[in-house]
DNA sequence: GGCGTGTTTGACCGAACGGTCAATATGTTC
DNA sequence: GAACATATTGACCGTTCGGTCAAACACGCC
């Protein structure tokens, strides 16, 4: 994640514990309220009224407000990339295929501001994680889409271009998060409980797998 | 789309050529515009420039930013059930599903900046098409989802929740506009071609068949 | 060719926002 | 407990933005 370079201040101060627990409070209710807003419609006020502090501190810990949007953008990345990396090559293709669909899905359940935000940076053009989408993501795209390949070619799931498979897993996941309004409407309820989440992951689990043509047991294609 | 209100300005009042000109070239500048930055992120001055016009002649036509963006919506809305209204319920479920998908890509493809205002404006809790989402598109899911149900009761597809495959066939087609540039990044091309974007149409195609537990040629499934 | 309505335009206003500053408070270290 | 760095705060500033206004322009009808 070296690509993102902003970071907290100062790194050889001596942080104190409050000041810790300061910018941990700022970075989360930043994230909320970037994930609401987006950057342009967030204000500096807003966020520091959601951490419950005036808005000087903002500016303390993170200088700029594109700085503090940097810094939300890191925390998200690393942890995408630790549910990304659910996607184990070994063991059979429904296996690695359904846990990381599940933990894709859980990640939209668990931190759907997040996933909000990271929706809302792409949208608009990516102009800050620009760069590692085309390094570090188009790496990792590249390494398990050639696991994939492996798969198909030993016949052991259908033919499905890797690239154009993770785009929509990740389309069929995120937007339980991103487009929820949407699928609350949609269903007329205020929100899924939990029940009805792993419900529904079920669906995109057995969705997901039949369409690389593997069934829910992980039994290989007929083609 | 009765839901959203706004209007273009008086209606009774004689419309010039030039005028009707105006009005639609700013909506365009305006989609535009609202589909690269976001409802806060966009000016008035900006999409005024885009339609190379000084702008109080925005405020002319449509008297508030927001009376503007309620007009781009409304414009987006109509075509967006037009192609939905591709999912006809006669012919096979292979049939049907197919050209809804691909009626979805390609409105993906012809109208990105469409696909990216609407996908902004639910992101950001729907502020505006919260009551269309809830009624229009509500109905017409439930009624298309029974269609479905049909299919799956007659053993012609294999079980899926209607309404959860709405919303990742949904995800899957645009995701193109949507993420456009991840997907540029990730496959590290500027662009797509007419031959790219057709060939990972079928992609979608077949995918999202198999999901359904269908062959491309609409063989029934096996369970 | 003048008159009325639709249209175009530059100049201007108040509010909201990002950011700064100087002053104060709070810990920590010796 | 004195000295110093960290942390917190209220008041303030310049800029940008949505919106307005009054004046000018252009088209169509008699």
């Amino acid at each position: 994640m070296t690509i993102i370079s902003a970071e907290v201040p100062a790194s050889g101060r001596a942080r104190r514990a409050s000041g810790l627990r300061s910018e941990a409070t700022i970075l989360q209710a930043a994230e909320r309220v970037f994930a609401e807003r987006g950057f342009k419609g967030a204000s500096m006020s807003e966020i520091a009224a959601a951490a419950h502090m005036p808005k000087p501190n903002l500016h303390y810990y993170f200088g700029t407000k594109e700085a503090l949007y940097r810094a939300v953008l890191t925390d998200i990345l690393e942890t995408w990339l630790g549910e990304a990396d659910a996607f184990v090559p070994d063991g059979d293709p429904a296996q690695a295929l359904g846990s990381y669909v599940r933990a894709k899905m859980r990640w939209s359940r668990e931190r759907p501001h997040a996933s909000r935000v990271f929706a809302n940076e792409v949208l608009h053009g990516a102009l800050f994680i620009g760069p590692y989408l085309s390094d570090d993501l188009r790496r990792r795209v590249e390494q398990k889409g050639k696991v994939i390949e492996g798969w198909i070619r030993g016949g052991r799931m259908a033919r499905v271009d890797p690239r154009a498979l993770f785009f929509m897993l990740w389309a069929m996941t995120q937007t339980w998060a991103d487009f929820a309004v949407q699928v609350h409407a949609v269903l007329g309820v205020a929100d899924l409980s939990e029940a009805a989440y792993d419900a529904i992951t079920e669906e995109v689990v057995a969705f997901a797998l039949r369409g690389c043509g593997l069934d829910a047991d992980g039994r290989p294609p007929a083609t």
